[in-house]
DNA sequence: ACTTGACTTAAAGTTAACTTTAACTTGTAT
DNA sequence: ATACAAGTTAAAGTTAACTTTAAGTCAAGT
């Protein structure tokens, strides 16, 4: 079965020309062409899903040749690939532990505004805020010192 | 207690000239001024934690500043802001379910790549592929029909 | 009085990731 | 044969989110 790249790009949510952006910076190895148009077989998919999860984790285009260019290379660069996707690995987690601290806040902001709602006035919760530290400011000690010289 | 610009830049992770920024944008309001300079004070930390996890959460500056601007109405602008609020918990609900299976993907690259490394060569997994679907390509069923006028 | 360091603004510059435009080719339908 | 739809490239344009620069203010230390 082969696709062109319109229904890839329907099928990725983005569009042709976007497609053919990534051609240009190099993210669709092998990418088949036929009566010079893109032809995408079944064997690309498995690597545009790939490609998809690395924008996802918001891996920049510059990194995504980086690993696009190590595969190309051959078994010669498993380990940086291997490495590669480690650093990545944790940099999804990293990402995951701020949604989900942050997702608390919005949990606390959900409720914040449903009782002033019902309140009718934000008087009533004003001088609560969230428990939930997120930033270093919330871990400052009460007798935080200013750097001095 | 009061901090100048460059401690709650160095609190926030960011630079002075970006929080300069946030405030030309007006993402930093009620932020007194001593001769012309800003001063922080502790009421700006609650604040500041909130857009923290905004950026956090990739709301565009647009987006924040709708919300300080809904802030600063009052009570009539309290639904607003708690639709906001909803809006924004389903969309970082998104974002983890979205990095949740990328990183079942990096972990099966993980997987990959280490049985690779052991046998000195790609070709011994270079068929198998993940499981997880993560694109609309995965769930394209057999019969896969290409839309016809 | 003068230098220093940390701040200020306004405006221009940068970067990433597309998006649009213009001019052109090609296979299919009428 | 001709028109049309869908593709192509190269190059210019756009947008968001900063970042840098230039010129200036201000309080404290020597």
């Amino acid at each position: 079965m082969s696709y062109s790249i319109k229904e890839i790009a329907k099928i990725m949510g983005i569009t042709p020309s976007t497609l053919r952006y990534y051609d240009s910076e190099g993210l669709l190895p092998n990418v088949k062409k036929v009566n010079g148009r893109r032809v995408f077989e079944d064997k690309d998919f498995k690597w545009l899903r790939v490609l998809n999860c690395m924008k996802n984790i918001n891996m920049p285009i510059k990194k995504i040749k980086e690993y696009v260019k190590l595969a190309q290379k051959g078994d010669a660069t498993l380990q940086e690939r291997y490495n590669l996707i480690l650093q990545q690995k944790e940099s999804i987690q990293k990402q995951i532990n701020e949604l989900n601290t942050c997702l608390k806040e919005f949990e606390f902001k959900e409720w914040y505004y449903k009782t002033a709602i019902e309140a009718g006035t934000e008087k009533v919760v004003e001088n609560i805020s969230s428990i939930s530290p997120t930033l270093e400011i919330d871990k400052i000690p009460k007798n935080y010192k200013k750097e001095g010289k």
